[in-house]
DNA sequence: GTCTATATTGCGATAGAC
DNA sequence: GTCTATCGCAATATAGAC
């Protein structure tokens, strides 16, 4: 309309995107759903493609909060697991269209990717990693761990509930789980599964 | 060629549609790649969807390896997990290209996936609640667990590892990790995590 | 900045010869 | 069963008026 097309585009395109995927959402589509001109995708981004990869990288940014939540302080290694769970939660609910968007990137990821994942989720890993080694060093996990593995399972742990939400409905039909408990279970599971039993406990 | 276009066509799909997506891919591509007409597309699957729905199908039917196990013996719960890990382990290893055409159909699903929810994932999804429960009862596991949940983020930490393998790579650059190790870190934590820990502890 | 109208391309499907 | 040739359609992108 008369106010910024251009954020008006960027906007109505996150649900065609998410629940069509590129290929099958077309300009005149995105353009009434904005209620703009088809032209103006040309005009304000060079193309079609040029307006997904502006999606994209304002989804991916939303990810940057936990890196900017974890560089503030320091903290206890099972509190950065917590942080990290409440972070992708929150995360996920304000944007419900993120997992279908960003995830399709990352099963065939382009080079818009390819710099995201060279700039921000190594740091994340490297963050995860950091905190498990934190761990080992001061006897609250076991000493045993293969690092690499356990910061990625923990992640799919986390990640796997919004990723199975379409699935999810059609397999357990009514009983849906709640996001809350499941972030619950998963802090409960992991931390145990990876604490240290034997001598010296700490919780 | 001369013997079994029908095939050949089924064949040379799978990588096709897995790299580029049902979209990206022309039925003159597809018929190249198998050295056969594009017009045999039509003639043997009806149209390129029907091709496309095809490849899915065989896909699938891969993940009923799972349910064949487990319904012939009857299980401990522990082993019913690592039966788990080990037969996804498997699939993914014998079929390379299933993590991408499958998982493309997860985060949008089709009829085609609606049926294999509803017949096969539900059953997935019962064997392993099951042992959960089994599990309770004998004292080997936590008798305060969300079933649902753990039973998700059980899923969710297996099949990670195939899942993050295209984006891995670029954030952990040289330091592969083996899926075996990923395995066991996941049968280790995940049992480690649910198992019963005050009075009669068994393992 | 925004529109209409159109140029151009590439697609899926099929009719019909062999 | 397999091919060639082509039809008809829908898509993106853009030139040019306002």
């Amino acid at each position: 309309m008369d106010i910024d097309s251009k954020e008006q585009l960027l906007q109505s395109a996150i649900p065609l995107f998410a629940d069509y995927g590129f290929d099958k959402v077309s300009i005149r589509q995105l353009a009434k759903a904005a209620g703009v001109n088809s032209a103006l995708i040309s005009y304000y981004f060079g193309s079609k493609q040029g307006l997904y990869q502006a999606v994209i990288n304002k989804q991916l940014s939303g990810l940057m909060a936990f890196t900017a939540k974890t560089s503030q302080t320091a903290l206890d290694p099972a509190a950065v697991f917590r942080l990290y769970a409440a972070t992708m939660l929150e995360l996920h609910t304000k944007n419900p269209y993120f997992i279908k968007l960003c995830y399709r990137e990352f099963i065939t990821p382009s080079v818009i990717l390819d710099d995201f994942a060279q700039n921000h989720l190594k740091f994340v890993f490297l963050t995860l990693s950091a905190a498990l080694r934190q761990g080992i060093k001061s006897g609250q996990f076991k000493p045993d761990l293969d690092i690499n593995s356990a910061v990625l399972l923990w992640a799919g742990m986390v990640n796997f509930y919004f990723f199975s939400q379409p699935i999810r409905s059609r397999v357990l039909a009514e009983k849906e789980i709640s996001a809350q408990n499941y972030m619950d279970q998963t802090i409960t599971i992991f931390l145990a599964g990876i604490q240290r039993r034997d001598s010296h406990d700490k919780e």
